[in-house]
DNA sequence: GTTAGCATGTAAGGAGTTACATGATTTT
DNA sequence: AAAATCATGTAACTCCTTACATGCTAAC
């Protein structure tokens, strides 16, 4: 069931089981987060915690010392919470790979067992392999572009998602084997000197 | 003043210069050009081009020659049309290079002189390359990540926007040297007979 | 004959943006 | 002193998706 407007919530609880924070930080780590595209407005996250409060996932507490700063409200997740993070991070299916979320799973990889990591990546996988199909399939029905920049954009787009496809088929492998250290561009040898 | 929901109209006018085409076609057109992301619904497209007829920039014609098949509604753009699209094709400024709005107007760059297209094409990339900066600045603050997934991430992503600032460098370049050819993985030689 | 794909629409609802509103604190 | 940034919120609005509704045509 989880909809679109999970994915906020999915951040939010991981991002607190990193430590408490107050509203204006999350939102700057959300932002640099799924940020790559368009920033988080406060419309959006304010209200969706207030949602998250009702619903006991997190709480909220005024921290009492002697302010030098105003009332900031930091927020904390609740065993509820927990359960609730947990639970959203071991679903498998289309919800966990489509594009948006699935940059909040893989970021929160940590939080969950390989064999669960292991299916949400061969399942993005498929879904970009397919993805790449189609466009093959139907670019062939529409013969192929006249427009130079028609051509361009299509052939440029038909490369990153080749690409991406390629880096997570390299971390599938290094799931499977076991191995810590993601692929990295190149560095066989650790490299003593490379001058920026 | 163009905001977000002009990028369907922008895409629509796009096409439909390229020729008549009823609804359904157009939506499939569109999924494949803007699609990468996620697919345009009907319930987004038909009321689009009401909207369109409405502000007479397109208008629809029945096709009365012996049908075998369902009336479908064929559309095509009026002057008033080819003037609005003229106008977005030429505007420069954030609405031009913002993520969503940029594949369209590319999609679309035979339309505008070269001018247009430098702008958009260098708009576009220091757009990406604050972005860049951005992150760079904030991840010096964090602190280099503790966990391997968001590290991994964050590399990726990086290493993607790069990619794409290096792509826009060669098409401004061509666009500089008045070349036809983009980029291409290699074709040196300006090959004397191009059968097609 | 029935499934799959073509073809066009509408209504309700969700998620998020913009703009507004307010005020403290830090830096220049 | 002014400007930037920290900090929290609300209301209106927009765009889009989902689900529903309908019916034709081609293929199996």
């Amino acid at each position: 069931m989880a909809r679109r407007g999970d994915t906020i919530e999915l951040a939010v609880l991981g991002l607190l089981h990193e430590g408490p924070m107050h509203g204006y930080e999350l939102r700057k780590r959300l932002n640099l987060m799924l940020g790559w595209g368009r920033l988080l407005s406060y419309g959006s996250l304010y209200p969706a915690l207030k949602k998250m409060l009702r619903g006991n996932l997190i709480e909220e507490t005024v921290p009492s010392g002697p302010q030098t700063r105003r009332q900031r409200i930091v927020y904390q997740v609740t065993d509820l919470g927990t359960q609730e993070f947990s639970r959203l991070m071991s679903e498998v299916g289309p919800t966990a790979w489509e594009d948006d979320n699935f940059d909040i799973r893989f970021r929160f990889f940590s939080s969950t067992d390989m064999e669960i990591r292991l299916r949400v990546l061969e399942g993005r996988r498929s879904r970009l392999q397919e993805r790449l199909d189609r466009v093959q399939r139907e670019l062939m029905m529409t013969q192929a572009e006249a427009d130079r920049y028609a051509a361009e954009l299509q052939r440029h787009g038909v490369e990153s998602v080749e690409r991406e496809v390629r880096w997570l088929s390299e971390l599938i492998n290094a799931e499977r084997s076991g191995q810590q250290a993601p692929p990295g561009p190149e560095t066989p040898t650790p490299a003593p000197s490379t001058p920026s």
